[in-house]
DNA sequence: ACGAATATACGATTTGCTTCGTACGATGCT
DNA sequence: AGCATCGTACGAAGCAAATCGTATATTCGT
């Protein structure tokens, strides 16, 4: 079995824009990085290619401008943070979890996204 | 105003267990931790010293033992950390990570659980 | 063709977290 | 009193993450 590389909080960053745009460039991704911090280049490319080097990400070197994506399933590693942050943060309750985000004034969920939550809910009820 | 200080992992776990017992003494925090965690003595003496450094937790010193209690909001700091996660893992939207929360098989929330999720899934399609 | 811009690679540094050894004082036991 | 135990303080080592400077190659514009 692989074992599970755990991205640090910088890795996170960038695989989230990878995730979000597929297949990008350094310095794509270096782009949004930069809109949200201040960082030099070099510092996104070492990273990229330290990501690369652990295997978070895949590149195709054949351009003279490597072109990047994740090679890690965005699911699979949120629900690993999700579950180690419910240990080391709420007791092992997902619940409080839960009901801390919902409680959440900030990011507030549209009527849309409140009935997609409660679909879910039903369907652990049912069960 | 001031600023806001965001604990490490190791300093989580100690403040999880703070928050839980409201006072205790470095021994008593160690037992916890050494129950889950291979650690000596004075790793986590040292830890509980830094975390007073910083104004993570406060100590009554006039005992020769000194005893130990969070100075920060458990909630406020699950809030501020979940936010974090929220923003760098799923895009912002905490609707992403409930769903993903909630469809977690592992860690299955009980029945009482999931009214306690429905209430306070009414009380907000009310508004 | 030539200078500017752009790309990767890589080493070095800095910083912060974690861990532990050691010193040393206070307390407890017999 | 004398020794073991328990407590804090503190320095330093070990490690990983993050940042950046510099070297070097390629490409682009004029």
């Amino acid at each position: 079995m692989n074992k599970y590389i755990k991205p640090t909080e910088s890795e996170l960053e960038i695989l989230q824009i990878l995730w979000e745009k597929g297949l990008a460039t350094v310095r794509d991704v270096h782009e949004s990085l930069s809109a949200t911090k201040d960082v030099g280049y070099t510092t996104t490319l070492k990273l990229m290619q330290i990501m690369h080097e652990k295997g978070l990400v895949k590149r195709d070197e054949s351009m003279r401008t490597h072109v990047y994506q994740a090679s890690v399933n965005k699911e699979r590693t949120q629900k690993h943070i999700l579950g180690k942050m419910i240990d080391t943060l709420f007791g092992g309750s997902s619940t409080q979890l839960i009901l801390q985000a919902l409680g959440n004034t900030e990011a507030k969920a549209t009527p849309e996204e409140l009935e997609q939550i409660q679909k879910l809910l039903d369907n652990l009820k049912k069960n």
